[in-house]
DNA sequence: GACAAAGTTGTACAAATGTACGATATTGAA
DNA sequence: TTCAATATCGTACATTTGTACAACTTTGTC
């Protein structure tokens, strides 16, 4: 059994343009710059060394389309989501999602209807 | 008014201790290190440097009990955590909670039950 | 086929992070 | 009052991270 653990971890910088790329399916240095929300301040050299790393890292692959590169996902979304997830609820809630979602409905990011709407996903499995 | 921003940040292993000591209310470096789960391989210098880092950062203090340091918490939790979890949930999910908790509850980390009770509890406010 | 525009590549570099050693200080007990 | 145990303090140091410039390359267009 080939050990699990050959996946680099993945910063928090390079976790924001990794999701945007997971999101558009593919895109370009220029497009991921574009989906950044305009108060995130980097420049388009910087983005580009965050795809270059995750495609070192083994995350990203890229393809060429005219002159640029186009960036899709390589790896497991899911397997990335779950570590990084787990290692948050780890650290800052000691694994136990319950405060954390407490905390997410106390400050309006999901509300009653949404927690109805988790249940009956849930239950239905 | 002045510049909330403060506050320097507090990295990932530095959370983890700071959480150990929220939830004991106060700790010295020997019982933060006890606390930590076993597979948490690290010295009790890097424990002691950690809280020492937490301390210069403004978010613990201590006071001398014998020959030891007991830290305690020496500001905002709650501000802490809501910046935590908010520079997580937008780097991950652009900042929609719904498939987080959507992720948890697959992973089991909240079953129907959770959501019931904190569906209750958002109601009532 | 030369050029400007748009890209990529190589490289750099300060700061933050994770980790921990060795020296020094304090304390309780014998 | 000396000693072993236990702490802290000063420091160090390799990596990782965030950020970005300058040089070189490719391409479509006139």
């Amino acid at each position: 059994m080939t050990k699990k653990r050959d996946l680099a971890s993945v910063s928090p910088a390079e976790t924001e343009v990794l999701r945007i790329v997971w999101e558009r399916g593919e895109a370009t240095v220029g497009e991921v710059v574009d989906t950044l929300p305009p108060e995130r301040d980097i420049t388009y050299a910087t983005v580009q060394t965050l795809l270059r790393r995750l495609e070192k890292k083994g995350y990203l692959k890229h393809d060429t389309k005219g002159k640029a590169h186009v960036f899709s996902a390589a790896a497991q979304k899911e397997e990335v989501i779950a570590r990084t997830v787990k290692d948050f609820l780890d650290r800052l809630f000691a694994g136990d999602a319950v405060p954390l979602v407490h905390h997410l409905a106390r400050h309006g990011k999901i509300d009653a209807q949404d927690l109805e709407r988790l249940k009956k996903l849930v239950d239905e499995d």
